[in-house]
DNA sequence: AGCACGCCGACT
DNA sequence: GTCGGCGTGCTC
């Protein structure tokens, strides 16, 4: 298998001098002209028949073979890497296959990940036996001998930090023969959890759990099982338990994460409850240490990973545990390259590591919670929060009653209650899923609205940068002193509230507040992200200002007062799961409040208070809210009641979207339980300068999307320029 | 993915 | 008559 969109795996001749090659060895092979690493794949369902020896007519022509055995190249190394285990292998080819990917590029995300490079080997110092040598004895060679008394190689540079040398002096050492290089076991870059490390006290309920859940692991077979606890109830402590009990049985674990960069509290835990901090895998991991960590779980000693999606592709030879945490989060479906749900392949990676998998969740998706109705999954429920803290009061502020100043955008009631908390000393957060000063800039004079000059979005102001920015594509314009349609003078007016808008308006009302913004482009790094994290926990911050970023399960003791600026935002549009998605992220923002003894109290400022939203936030009945969900979504087979695949046309003309989008609407496949909407111009029309169009195909749950969409793309050839992606089970309807 | 081939427009 | 733009197609 090459890492190339390739239909299916290549036969290659193994030479003598290589012995025999067994399925999940990493060569090097002829391909072209060039050579390109490769995996020893396993064989085919259909093997293709031996070449016919004779020649003679055959009345049902043999399917064709692409080459000939005796023409086949040969293989031209066996890389010094690790096999891809058997398990991995199986999960690539089901991913390729669910997915419609060629499998190739999914077996890429597994083999990319380490490059297939052997690490070279680090060198350190050490010193050399013969102290014979008339080499000087000055004070700063003394301290480089006295640092490596202990025997243990040392780098160049961590030596001479540690002699308080310059690195001239090693080298002088070394020339003088004073210093020996020698080669040093590379350092891990995390350490060995101990399972009966002294962690934190579980309560009753948790124990309870947490017993269920190890005895899960223990079974050593695939199970599914869902943990479903509000923000708060310690899920986090609790399927530790099922780590530690995968620690036990020799097993690895793996713990993923919807966006590792914001996990230094979850590291915390983990250090609390084992001693050391787990191996860590994500994209933007160096390459030193990412290849390190690539050998150490393909070797079984990295016991526990905690990764984000692509952890997923890592070779563990002895998966024994996988845990999602958050599992309704969004960001587990990768949007770009190949279209997986994290979430829903980990449970497939367990089912072929037989191993359990735990998803866990104070708000778990449809998806899930309907798993458990029909007995698919498990369910483990945390019944309250612990510690001595109870849920926040939610209350909805009715806009319509007790409306903000014109060109303002928080109402009396909201900034009463900012004032009152800040007075008592306690800390107040305000939430916008909006980042910028204004989504949009309107020309009063001629109605222009300044719109993406690639994309059919317009384009978000951003005042501290001066600039106008487009959020899908990267765009960015200084924000003009005229309208860029009439040119009319200063008519360009901003609309709706950003954070940087809501920042203002705190700024203004209270003016000996400590502001604190927290927001993707405010917060460039995991860094500065602990950092401002670190100041909220530790009170040097009166007021939050807040993205999605604040949403995250962070722990602010002092927090009692979050205010939702527009709790009606992510209800626009048509997407099947806004409501869903926003009960889901309002629930998780108003879980910030309250979490230590003081009781939290969230307010939601919406135009719709009779919405089943706010009503399932207000009453905190999240069960009701997701039984009415089921019910609209039932009977028209929309997911998880049936199944849905988008096929999205682009192309860099609307003509030859359309005629693309038009032949697929005309070849769409029919019949019982099978639908086809569309096609019709994506909500996103044009993006990064191409044109889009959707189709939707919805079966019904027992009949599978795959094979339709094969039959259906085979009988449709694009058009030049048109490209068309496939995304099974979308997250986006964009 | 990369690297060929190949078919049209601008130069020595 | 040749160089090179990148559009199409193949790689066991």
């Amino acid at each position: 298998m090459l890492p190339f969109p390739l239909p299916g795996p290549f036969d290659y001749a193994v030479p003598d001098s290589l012995g025999t090659l067994a399925p999940g060895d990493v060569v090097l092979v002829p391909l072209g002209r060039r050579e390109e690493v490769g995996v020893v794949w396993d064989p085919q369902d259909a093997p293709p028949p031996a070449p016919d020896p004779g020649g003679a007519a055959d009345p049902v022509p043999a399917p064709p073979r692409p080459v000939a055995d005796t023409r086949l190249k040969p293989v031209s190394a066996l890389l010094d890497v690790p096999r891809m285990p058997h398990g991995l292998r199986r999960f690539v080819d089901w991913v390729a296959g669910y997915t419609l990917t060629p499998p190739g590029l999914v077996m890429a995300m597994a083999l990319r990940i380490n490059a297939a490079a052997p690490l070279p080997p680090a060198l350190g110092w050490v010193r050399s036996g013969s102290n014979s040598s008339a080499a000087r004895e000055t004070p700063a060679r003394k301290r480089v001998l006295a640092a490596l008394a202990d025997g243990m190689p040392r780098g160049t540079a961590e030596l001479a930090r540690l002699a308080e040398v310059g690195s001239g002096v090693v080298r002088g050492m070394a020339e003088a023969g004073l210093l020996r290089e020698v080669p040093i076991p590379a350092a891990a870059p995390f350490g060995i959890p101990d399972p009966d490390h002294p962690g934190a006290e579980l309560a009753p309920d948790q124990a309870v759990a947490a017993d269920a859940l190890a005895s899960r692991v223990q079974a050593r077979r695939f199970s599914v099982t869902l943990l479903d606890g509000v923000t708060g109830s310690g899920k986090t402590e609790t399927y530790l338990e099922a780590v530690a009990a995968c620690l036990r049985e020799g097993r690895q674990a793996l713990v993923l994460l919807p966006e590792i960069a914001l996990s230094a509290q979850w590291m915390q835990r983990f250090v609390r409850r084992f001693g050391v901090e787990p191996a860590v895998w994500h994209s933007d991991l160096g390459s030193k240490t990412r290849r390190r960590t690539w050998r150490a779980v393909a070797g079984g000693e990295a016991p526990v990973v905690v990764g984000a999606r692509s952890a997923l592709f890592l070779p563990f030879p002895d998966l024994g545990l996988v845990i999602v945490d958050e599992e309704h989060e969004t960001a587990f479906k990768q949007e770009d390259g190949v279209l997986y749900h994290a979430r829903d392949m980990a449970v497939v990676r367990a089912r072929m590591s037989n191993a359990p998998a735990v998803l866990a969740s104070a708000t778990p998706s449809l998806e899930t919670l309907t798993n458990v109705e029909n007995g698919r999954y498990r369910h483990l429920v945390l019944p309250g929060r612990h510690g001595g803290a109870r849920m926040p009061a939610v209350a909805a502020i009715d806009m319509r009653e007790a409306p903000p100043e014109r060109g303002r955008f928080l109402s009396p009631v909201l900034i009463d209650a900012v004032r009152d908390t800040i007075g008592r000393g306690e800390q107040a957060m305000l939430f916008l899923n909006r980042r910028g000063y204004a989504p949009l800039t309107l020309c009063r004079a001629c109605g222009h609205r300044i719109q993406c000059p690639n994309c059919t979005a317009w384009l978000v102001e951003h005042r501290a940068r001066r600039q106008l920015a487009c959020h899908h594509c990267g765009h960015t314009e200084a924000v003009p002193p005229n309208c860029p349609s009439c040119n009319a003078e200063g008519s360009l007016v901003p609309i709706g509230p950003g954070v940087e808008r809501i920042t203002e308006e705190a700024t203004a009302l209270f003016p000996e507040a400590r502001l604190l913004v927290m927001a993707s482009d405010t917060l460039p790094g995991p860094t500065a992200t602990a950092e401002a994290v670190r100041r909220i926990s530790e009170r040097e911050v009166d007021l939050v200002i807040g993205t999605q970023i604040v949403a995250k399960g962070w722990h602010f003791p002092g927090l009692t007062l979050v205010g939702v600026v527009d709790a009606d935002l992510g209800l626009a549009g048509g997407d099947l799961r806004a409501a869903e998605r926003t009960v889901q992220l309002l629930h998780q923002v108003a879980g910030r409040a309250g979490r230590a003894e003081m009781p939290g109290r969230v307010l939601l400022q919406t135009y719709t208070p009779e919405h089943p939203v706010m009503r399932a936030l207000v009453d905190g009945d999240f069960a009701a809210f997701m039984q009415r969900e089921a019910a609209q979504r039932r009977p028209g087979h929309w997911p998880p009641f049936g199944r849905l695949a988008a096929l999205i046309v682009s192309a860099d003309s609307a003509d030859a979207a359309d005629s693309t989008a038009l032949a697929l609407g005309r070849a769409a496949p029919s019949g019982e339980g099978i639908q086809v909407l569309g096609p019709a111009p994506a909500p996103l029309a044009i993006l990064r300068g191409r044109h889009r169009r959707r189709l939707l195909l919805r079966t019904r749950r027992d009949i599978a999307v795959q094979p339709i969409l094969r039959a259906w793309l085979d009988t449709v050839s694009p058009a030049r320029t048109a490209r068309i992606d496939v995304d099974v089970d979308p997250v986006s309807f964009l």
